[in-house]
DNA sequence: AGCACGCCGACT
DNA sequence: GTCGGCGTGCTC
C-alpha cells in the first residue's frame, strides 16, 4: 500500500495522509490534484505533496476518490516554494494553497460527477443511495456534489460515490476547460454597402427624424469608405459617450448596420507587428555589463537607478536575454495600474508571448494564463505579487520593478509574505536569477548588497543626460514669523507656483493625508467623534460631509452639532488632502486643479480620466496623496511641492524616514523629467532635520548610511529580524490575558531582550477587535533558525489552552 | 477553515 | 415546550 500527504484548501497546520488506490500508485506524482474525502460529508481538491509507504498507525487514513490531472499541474519548484514559505512565514500550505490556485482549479463541492460511457449497471447489486445517484446521472448528464445532498444522506454521499467509482460505474468530470467560452467582442458594420450606396439619400431621408441615429449612420459609412478593411469596434463606437446603444439598435432593426463577433483571445494579447529596442546609453550599457557579470558569478542584482535612468530599458535588455537563451521570466510590479507603459512595450516586443497576470482577472482569464505558462507558451509574464505562484517552466529570470513598494506585503491579506523577498528564494529553486530594482531601494535590499548577498548596480543619469531636481527647503517657521504665509504656503512656495502657472507648467502638489481634517471638535466641551467599532478618531471628508474611519471604513454624517453638548461651533484640526486641494483652488481660482487620492478615485475610470486630463495639460495643478508618486509619467510637470512634509515622520514606524525619503524623490522624480529644470519645494518645521538635509543634497550613499546607522542603533531590521504577533479577540481582558500568557511561554525560550511587549498595539481595537501585540526581535545567522523553532513550540503551547482558541493569532514575520 | 455536538437563554 | 446563540473538539 501507498499512501500521499496531501494539502489541502483549509488553514490547517501541515499536509494529510490518504492511501492511495492501486489502480494509481504507478502514476500518482506530486503536485497532481486529487479528490479527496475530508470530514464528515466534504469533498476536497488537494495536492499531492509527496507520496510513500510509512505505514499509519495513529489513525486510519481514507482513501483518494481519484486523480485530477495525468501530470503534476504544480512543478517541483513549486512544491518546494510552498513549503519554504510555510517555514519561514509560520504560515500554513492550505493558505498558500488557497491563494495561489485560481478557483475553478481547486473545486470543492462544486466538483461535477457524470456516468461512464457504455457501462451496464447491475441494479442487482446496488444499495439504494446508489441506484438513485444512477438514476439521477441517467436523466441529467451532469451533477455536483452539492446537488446529490438533495436525495442522498451527507454522510453517504463519499460512501455512496466511492462505491460506483470503485465498481466504473461513474467518473468524475475533469473537463474544466470545456467550461468557458472564449470570450468574443462585438463588431458593427454596414449591412450591404453598394445598396446603401446606391439609395443613400432615401436612406438619409427614412433617419430625417432620428438626427442622432443618421449621425451615428453616417459616422460608420464614413469610417467604412476610408478603409474598407478596417473592423470597427462596437465598444468604441459607444465609448465616447456621443452615441447611445439604443441608437445603434434602431439601425440594427432597420437592416443599415448590422452586428457581428469575432472570438478574441481573453487576454487581448498584443496582435501587431513586433519591434526592437533602442539602443542603450553608455552608462546603461556598463550597468548591463555589470548585470552579466553579476550573474555569471551567480548573483543576483539590486539595480538602483534614478528616476527616469531607464531601468524598464535595462529590464528589457535582460528580459530579451533570457527569453533567446530559451528560458521564461517574470516581471513583478507592486500594482497593476503601473503596467501600462511596461506593457506597450513588451507587448511590441513578445506579441503572443507576453501574459499578464493580476488580481483583476477573473477566474477564467486565470486559469487561461495557468494553462498557456504550463504549455509553455507564455515566454514573458507580468504580474503583481500572487504571480509568483503560477506553474512556471524554466523560470531564468524574476525582474521585481519598484521594490521598495510596500505593496509586495500587504498586511491585509493571508498569508503574510514579501513577494520581493520572496521572489529570491523561488528564483534559486528554479536556478534563475533575479532582478531589484528602484530608485529608491528598502533599506533591507542596499544592505545586502553592501553585504555582498547582492551585487549592486548604479545609474545615477537621467535618459538623455537631463538634470535631476533642484530640491529647496523652506523654513516655515520662519516664514510665518516673517507673516510671508497664506494658510499652508509660504509667500515662496506661491510665488512658485504662479510662475510655473504663467509659463503652463503643470504643478504636483503631494499631501499624504486623506480627507479633509483629521478631526472634528467641539470648542465649548473639547468632544472629537471616535469610530464606535475602532479605537480611532474619525477623519472629516468634506466631500462627501462625512466622518470615515479610515480602519474599518465605517462612515457617519458630519454632525452640525456637538454630539454631546450640542454646541455649534464644532472645529477642525488637522490638514488633509481635500483642504489643500480647495485651499490651492481658492488662491489660484483660474487654474485647474485636481485631487488624486483613494476617496476621489474611487468611481469607475476616475484613473483613467484624471491620467488622460493630465496628460493633454488640461489640469494645471494636481494635489494628491502618495498615489500620485507612482507611475504619472508626463513631460510637462516642473514643480513638486510638499507644503507640509513634516507629517511624513510623525508616524510611530521605525520605517518612517525611510519611506519619507522613498515618496519624497519619488515625488520628485516626476518633475522636469524632459526639461531637466524641475524643482521641488518641501515645506517644514524642521530644516535642520537630518533627513531633509539629506534629501536636498540628493546622495543616496548619505542617506542609506544614515538610515542604517538608526536602523542599527535602535536594533532593527536589517540588523535583527522581526517577527510582530498580534491577537485580537472583542473582549479586551482575553485578548490581554492571552497576550501576556503567550508573553510568558516566549520568555520561557528566548533571552528577554528580543521580546517586547505583551502590549497594547498602536491602534488598541479595530473593528470590535481588541488587539495585544508581542514584537520579537532576533539576532541574524545561526540563531535566527533555533529560536524560530522555539516560537513555533511556544505557539503550540499557546495553542493547547483551549479557553484561548477563540482569540485571533496573525503572525507578521519580517513585517 | 468548516462543521457537529452540546449547553444555555428568549421566544412562537 | 423549541430555536438558535457560540464555546469546544475534530478532521488524514
Amino acid at each position: 500500500m501507498k499512501f500521499a500527504q496531501i494539502i489541502l484548501p483549509l488553514n490547517l497546520q501541515g499536509t494529510f495522509t490518504y492511501s492511495v488506490p492501486e489502480a494509481i500508485t504507478d502514476l500518482l506524482l506530486p503536485g497532481m490534484r486529487v479528490l479527496v474525502p475530508f470530514g464528515g460529508k466534504k469533498i476536497y481538491t488537494g495536492i499531492v505533496f509527496r507520496t510513500h509507504d510509512e505505514a499509519q498507525d495513529a489513525f486510519v487514513p481514507k482513501e483518494i476518490i481519484s486523480m485530477l490531472d495525468d501530470s503534476p499541474i504544480l512543478p517541483q519548484e513549486q512544491l518546494e516554494f510552498w513549503a519554504w514559505l510555510s517555514d519561514y512565514y509560520l504560515c500554513n500550505m492550505g493558505e498558500i494553497y488557497r491563494l495561489a490556485f485560481p478557483g475553478s482549479l481547486k473545486l470543492e463541492s462544486e466538483t461535477y460527477l457524470k456516468l461512464k460511457p457504455n457501462v451496464v449497471v447491475d441494479f442487482e447489486n446496488l444499495d439504494v443511495h446508489e441506484m438513485y445517484l444512477i438514476q439521477a446521472l441517467e436523466i441529467r448528464q451532469l451533477i455536483n456534489l452539492s446537488e446529490i445532498e438533495a436525495f442522498i444522506p451527507k454522510k453517504e454521499i463519499i460512501k455512496t460515490i466511492n462505491s460506483l467509482i470503485d465498481l466504473q460505474y461513474i467518473e468524475v468530470d475533469e473537463k474544466i476547460t470545456e467550461k468557458y467560452k472564449a470570450k468574443e467582442v462585438a463588431y458593427v458594420r454596414i449591412k450591404d454597402p453598394e445598396a446603401v450606396r446606391a439609395q443613400l439619400p432615401e436612406i438619409l431621408l427614412q433617419l430625417k427624424r432620428s438626427p442622432k441615429q443618421q449621425e451615428l449612420f453616417m459616422m460608420i459609412l464614413q469610417m467604412h469608405t476610408e478603409n474598407p478593411e478596417t473592423q470597427i469596434r462596437k465598444s468604441h463606437l459607444l465609448d465616447d459617450g456621443n452615441f447611445a446603444h439604443s441608437q445603434l439598435k434602431s439601425l440594427v432593426e432597420k437592416d443599415l448596420v448590422e452586428e457581428y463577433f469575432l472570438q478574441v483571445d481573453r487576454l487581448e494579447s498584443y496582435e501587431g507587428e513586433t519591434e526592437q529596442l533602442e539602443e542603450l546609453t553608455e552608462e546603461q550599457k556598463r550597468a548591463r555589463n555589470e548585470i552579466v557579470a553579476a550573474f555569471e558569478e551567480g548573483k543576483n542584482v539590486l539595480l538602483h537607478g534614478v528616476t527616469s535612468s531607464g531601468k524598464t530599458h535595462l529590464y528589457l535588455e535582460n528580459i530579451e536575454e533570457t527569453v533567446a537563451a530559451g528560458l521564461n521570466v517574470l516581471l513583478l510590479l507592486p500594482e497593476i495600474a503601473l503596467t501600462k507603459q511596461t506593457a506597450v512595450r513588451l507587448e511590441k516586443k513578445y506579441g503572443q508571448a507576453l501574459g499578464f497576470y493580476h488580481q483583476k482577472l477573473s477566474d477564467f482569464e486565470r486559469v487561461e494564463v495557468w494553462r498557456r505558462i504550463r504549455n509553455n507558451e507564455i515566454k514573458v509574464l507580468v504580474g503583481t505579487r500572487n504571480a509568483l505562484f503560477l506553474p512556471f517552466r524554466n523560470l531564468g529570470l524574476i525582474v521585481v520593478d519598484e521594490e521598495h513598494d510596500t505593496a509586495y506585503r500587504p498586511r491585509e491579506v493571508a498569508p503574510y509574505f514579501n513577494a520581493r523577498d520572496s521572489s529570491l528564494i523561488l528564483a534559486e529553486f528554479y536556478g534563475g536569477r533575479v532582478i531589484l530594482g528602484s530608485a529608491t531601494p528598502s533599506v533591507e535590499s542596499y544592505w545586502l548588497a553592501q553585504n555582498d548577498r547582492l551585487k549592486l548596480v548604479t545609474l545615477s543619469e537621467r535618459f538623455g543626460k537631463v538634470s535631476l531636481p533642484q530640491f529647496e527647503l523652506i523654513d516655515f517657521k520662519e516664514a510665518q514669523q516673517r507673516k510671508k504665509v497664506s494658510g499652508n504656503f509660504s509667500q515662496h512656495v506661491l510665488d512658485e507656483i504662479t510662475e510655473n502657472l504663467q509659463q503652463k507648467n503643470q504643478v504636483m502638489i503631494l499631501h499624504n493625508r486623506r480627507g479633509y481634517a483629521n478631526v472634528v471638535e467641539c470648542e465649548t466641551c473639547g468632544h472629537v467623534s471616535y469610530c464606535s467599532n475602532c479605537d480611532v478618531i474619525m477623519t472629516y471628508h468634506k466631500f462627501s460631509n462625512e466622518l470615515k474611519c479610515h480602519y474599518c471604513g465605517n462612515k457617519s454624517s458630519k454632525p452640525s452639532n456637538c454630539p454631546k453638548c450640542n454646541a455649534e461651533n464644532l472645529n477642525t484640526r488637522g490638514v488633509g488632502v481635500e483642504q489643500i486641494h480647495e485651499e490651492v483652488s481658492r488662491l489660484f481660482p483660474d487654474a485647474e486643479v485636481d485631487r488624486m487620492d483613494v476617496d476621489s478615485m474611487r468611481r469607475k475610470f476616475a484613473y483613467e480620466k484624471l491620467y488622460e486630463k493630465i496628460e493633454s495639460g488640461e489640469t494645471d495643478i494636481i494635489v494628491g496623496t502618495q498615489m500620485i508618486s507612482k507611475g504619472l509619467d508626463f513631460d510637462h510637470i516642473e514643480l513638486v511641492t510638499i507644503p507640509r512634509a513634516d507629517h511624513m515622520l510623525y508616524v510611530q514606524d521605525f520605517r518612517a524616514e525611510e519611506r519619507a525619503y522613498q515618496l519624497i524623490t519619488q515625488v520628485s522624480g516626476r518633475a522636469g523629467r524632459v526639461s531637466g529644470e524641475g524643482k521641488v519645494l518641501i515645506q517644514t518645521y524642521n530644516p535642520q532635520h537630518f533627513i531633509f538635509q539629506l534629501i536636498r543634497e540628493n546622495d543616496p550613499r548619505e542617506i542609506y548610511t544614515y538610515l542604517l546607522e538608526e536602523r542599527k542603533k535602535f536594533n532593527y531590521p536589517p540588523y535583527t529580524k522581526t517577527i510582530l504577533i498580534e491577537l485580537k479577540h472583542r473582549n479586551e481582558a482575553k485578548a490581554d490575558r492571552a497576550s501576556q500568557f503567550l508573553g510568558s511561554v516566549l520568555r520561557k525560550y528566548l533571552p528577554p531582550e528580543c521580546i517586547l511587549g505583551p502590549e497594547k498595539s498602536p491602534v488598541g481595537k479595530i473593528n470590535l477587535l481588541y488587539q495585544y501585540q508581542i514584537l520579537i526581535k532576533l539576532p541574524r545567522g545561526k540563531f535566527y533558525k533555533i529560536y524560530k523553532n522555539y516560537i513555533k513550540e511556544s505557539i503550540e503551547e499557546f495553542e493547547e489552552i483551549t479557553a484561548y482558541r477563540s482569540v485571533k493569532r496573525y503572525i507578521y514575520v519580517d513585517f
